[in-house]
This record gives structure tokens, sequence and C-alpha cells, in this order.
DNA sequence: GTCTATACTGCGATAGAC
DNA sequence: GTCTATCGCAGTATAGAC
């Protein structure tokens, strides 16, 4: 792994901090360099643009929920596998995607304009139109979107090896009740 | 009703109009202003800052939610009250309040640093304690923050007299289906 | 109460040396 | 691959005429 690849995946790290905590438009690359302790031209060195950035971060989590979504489009619909979905989303957000899901819930107004947060938006439109109860009654609509958004809010606050242990045992328990709450918005229990 | 009040609402509303369409911090004074057809230094005149204006329009939602949480704390805890205070919740976000609250929603990450809307998601906080069925499990904590958002997100988009018949209906069906799936959430329907 | 003009700051981005 | 230096622009805010 050559040094490039190290700093291009510091960027990209500290990045994910700096706008989850103050959202994309509030992070300057100066603050952003000056945490990584090298300048804003070495930034520009190894992404062309700002959203490149973004753009980086956002296909990093693009991904996965492409295929969740390809496996969700070939199972018949039913509570069954909106249950499987909302499990299977669970467990991406539990891994280190919570943070970047967060920080899109967070800061929607800032991202809506921007090409690569919009498509992760649409990924997500579609995952809760798979998730819906039937037609797209406002209803159903709601509770398929709130499904969405009680894993995100369940999801990994703290990141990093900054957690407690008693920290990450509450983690585990919020991202268990989220995933209780949004299965039961998704329908009934009974299959 | 003096020019004063006049030209000072003027740049209330509109500026709730471009906050909520493009953020806080994306909106700035100079596009407020042409919108207005004055200069951004009338607007100084009747706002000392940009914050100053925000803070003007969170004070206006930020009374009735404070009479509401007054209320709220005089009642008995109980499936009823949560569903009262959710009922007189969604009346306010039928009115004018929808918009602003909306925003909130959609902005947290821009709005977090910013004194007037810290109260008023501090305010929200505590209406969210007061729905909470039970103590401070997870869960009840998730489901009591999700019962707000579900409204929020049925609250009023379109606004002013742009809304068609059939889109006035729409909105109507969809704060209805909100209050449904919030008074849902809040606990069990017998009393 | 609104204007013109301007001060000052910080932003994203670029050029070119090393 | 990182640096110094700088460009051009837009932001908030202010001064002072009318």
């Amino acid at each position: 792994m050559d040094r490039r690849t190290d700093t291009r995946e510091a960027i990209r790290s500290v990045a994910l901090e700096l706008f989850s905590e103050r959202g994309y438009d509030r992070t300057s690359l100066r603050e952003l360099a000056e945490r990584l302790r090298i300048t804003k031209a070495a930034v520009y060195h190894h992404f062309a643009t700002k959203e490149d950035i973004l753009a980086s971060l956002a296909e990093d989590f693009a991904v996965p929920v492409g295929e969740l979504l390809a496996w969700g489009r070939g199972q018949p619909a039913g509570p069954a596998t909106r249950r499987e979905l909302l499990r299977r989303y669970a467990d991406l957000l539990a891994g280190r995607h919570g943070r970047l899901v967060r920080f899109l819930e967070d800061d929607r107004a800032g991202l809506r304009e921007l090409a690569p947060a919009r498509q992760l938006l649409g990924q997500l439109d579609e995952l809760s139109a798979l998730l819906r109860d039937g037609g797209p009654a406002p209803e159903a609509t709601l509770r398929a979107r709130l499904c969405l958004i009680a894993l995100h809010g369940g999801a990994a606050v703290s990141a990093g090896p900054g957690g407690t242990r008693a920290g990450l045992a509450e983690e585990a328990d919020r991202r268990e009740a989220a995933l209780v709450v949004a299965q039961d918005l998704a329908g009934p229990v009974g299959f």
C-alpha cells in the first residue's frame, strides 16, 4: 500500500468525520487540510474538487446498497421479504457506513443539489418503495420512509477507538431497538 | 400597519421560503434582497444579522410549542395525553409553521450551531420526552422521536396560493395519515 | 427606509517551485 | 506528493448620502 493510498484514505476518513460533525457546506478544505497537517493544495492533488471527496464516500455506500436493492427486487413482495431487507440493511449500517448515513440524514438541505448525494438518496427512495406495504397510499409511504429513518437513527454515532465498553453496549442496544421498531413499522409481524 | 412592518414581514416570509428551499447556509442575503427587489443594506436595516432573521422565525414557532409543552406537563402521563399532544401538535403544523419545521428537520447539520435553532430543537426534545411511553429505554425513546418526525414529514410542503385543489386534498390526506402513524407509534390505541 | 459604495474575510481552486 | 503564493469570487457587515 503506497503513500498515495494512505493519504487518500486519510482524507476520506477525516472528511467523513468533519462532514458529519459540521455538515458539508460548513466544512472547509482549509479545516480538512489543517486536521491532516497538510495544505489545501495537497488535498487537491488527491481529489479534483470538494464534491469529488463526497462522491468517493457516497460510492462506498452506494455499492452495497445497490446489491441489497438487486436482491430485494428478486424476492417476492411480502412481510418476510421486508423484514429480511431491514435486517440486511441494519447489518450494513452497523459497519462503517452508519456514520455516512447519519450525515446524509442530517444534512439533506446541504446535499440535495449535489449529484453524489442525490444518487444515494434515490437509492434509499427505491429501498423504501420495496419496504412499502401495499400501494402508494400516504400512510404506507410514510411508514416505509420511517423504517429507514428509524434504522438511520439507531446507527452508530461514535466511531473509531474512542468508544467505552458501556458505550458500545448502548450502541448495540440502540441498533437492536431500531430494528425492532423498523420491522414493526414495515407491517404485520405474522407471516 | 406601517411600511416598516411590511418590509420586515416580507423579509421574514421570503427568508423562510429560501431557507427551506436551499438551506440556511446556502441562502445568501444577496439572494434574499434580490428576490425582494431591495438591497442587502436594506435588509440590514431590519435585522442586525442573518442569524437574527432565523431567530425571528424560530421564536414565532417556539411560542406555541412552549404553550403546548406547558399544557402537556400539567396532564397525567398516559396514552390519552400522548394522543392529544400529538393531535394538538399536528394542528400547529397544519398552519404556517409546517414549513419552518420541515426546514428544521432537513437542515439539522447547518442549524445545529445556531442558538435560535438549538432552543427550538431542545423544545422538541422535551416534547418527545412527554410522548415517550415509559422510561428512557432505547425503543421507547426512538418511537417518541419518530412520532414527531412522522408529523413533520406529513406537514405542508407547498405554501401560499400556488396549491391546486387536488394538491391541497393530497396534503390533507398526508397530514391525516401522519397523525394516524404518529399516534400508533405513541403507544397502545386502547385507553 | 432605502440606496451606493466599500471593507474585510474566507471560500474553492490553480500555478509553478521543489 | 507536498509546498508557497495567489486568483477570483461571494459572503456578512458597515458607512454615509439621500
